[in-house]
DNA sequence: GACACTGTCTACCATATGGTAGACAGGAGG
DNA sequence: CCTCCTGTCTACCATATGGTAGACAGTGTC
């Protein structure tokens, strides 16, 4: 029989496709319930509140990120540029997939403290050794001058909103076939090089 | 339509806040009209449902930034790197103070297809010309060369995804005090000029 | 003075939502 | 066989939400 993935983790991987995709506030517990084919009190019985399953959702979005991130980088050559390259499609791979994956990240901004600082706490490592490499190489003057810290969120704006926004892809005539697809992540990347390039 | 009436501005003012802020779902007419000091009833006799309610909000966004922006084309020289330069500066300053103005234009990608598809008709004219003259100037070797259309979707991701993400902006130790928010202009601008430039 | 119109309000209503209480099936262990 | 434990379910409940019905005051018009 081919066994189904344990309830807890179609909850959370349902969830974070709906929450992603919709917003938290406009996911009811029925309907990722149903999504489930899992009676409401399920979800509950594993989340005991939808603030629960809010964070367990996002604390696991994180821990993929970081992962794939990380094995992206440990993968590529020394070259600043070329491994912002390597994180870039391996964020970019995973996002247009489940676009609900960086979606749910600008959820962050809307929900309880509690929730949003668990998930800074979760991903600031990552974001400080970003930081700390970009400066790094700025000084060894294989990037481009600036502030890191604006920097790494410049960049992280324009892949998340590129990701995240087919509505505006959609308002410049794109549609979401495999060629437009790559067309996008070539032109991401090549803006990206130029927008870093010293 | 009866558009004296300062009980519709500040609906729609107030409303525009909420929904850019918090995202529409997550905001009941209960509480906007409790923030215009309002019965609900009210708000419903300006605005038949809450979708004329979001539809209404969207138009008005959308005209306000199509005028700032034409105001800044106007105003600037030719050449096309500080064209784009006026015109961040002409949203960069609106949207700061109100961030709600751009976070709203987030939400268009959940609401009916019936809002989307007006807010789309609204700002097509203004994407269009973008895209044309972006083609031109890329002809006239005055700016790096790419797919005009991924390109404006680059730059409104990178603008808008900075300005409606303070989680992401605290993630980096930025705080929203006057002088970071000129650095963090001054440094969206470089960026910007770097990733366009020939 | 009677009438109609405008803008606002109070009083409701049907539904959806997050959450509680507790029953029930099926093992594991004694 | 009995008991405990785990996971799932059915049955509810209190509240919040979008929306309806209609009263009421103010104002201009005949």
């Amino acid at each position: 029989m081919a066994t189904k993935a344990p309830t807890r983790e179609r909850i959370l991987d349902a969830a974070t496709d709906l929450f992603g995709l919709r917003g938290v506030d406009s996911v009811s517990l029925d309907v990722i319930a149903a999504e489930v084919g899992v009676a409401k009190q399920t979800l509950l019985y594993w989340f005991p509140s939808k603030d629960d399953l809010v964070q367990a959702v996002l604390v696991q979005a994180a821990l993929q990120l970081t992962v794939a991130i990380e094995a992206a980088i440990r993968a590529t050559t020394d070259d600043p540029l070329d491994r912002i390259e390597a994180v870039v499609r391996a964020v970019f791979r995973p996002a247009v997939r489940r676009p609900s994956l960086l979606g749910l990240i600008r959820e962050v901004s809307r929900l309880s403290p509690a929730v949003s600082e668990r998930f800074h706490a979760e991903l600031s490592p990552l974001v400080d050794r970003a930081v700390v490499y970009l400066q790094k190489e700025m000084d060894r003057g294989r990037l481009r001058r600036g502030d890191p810290r604006l920097l790494a969120a410049l960049c992280y704006a324009t892949v998340t909103g590129i990701a995240t926004e087919p509505e505006v892809l959609r308002s410049v005539g794109w549609s979401p076939t495999t060629a437009e697809l790559r067309r996008l992540r070539t032109e991401l990347l090549a803006f990206l090089r130029a927008a870093l390039a010293p």
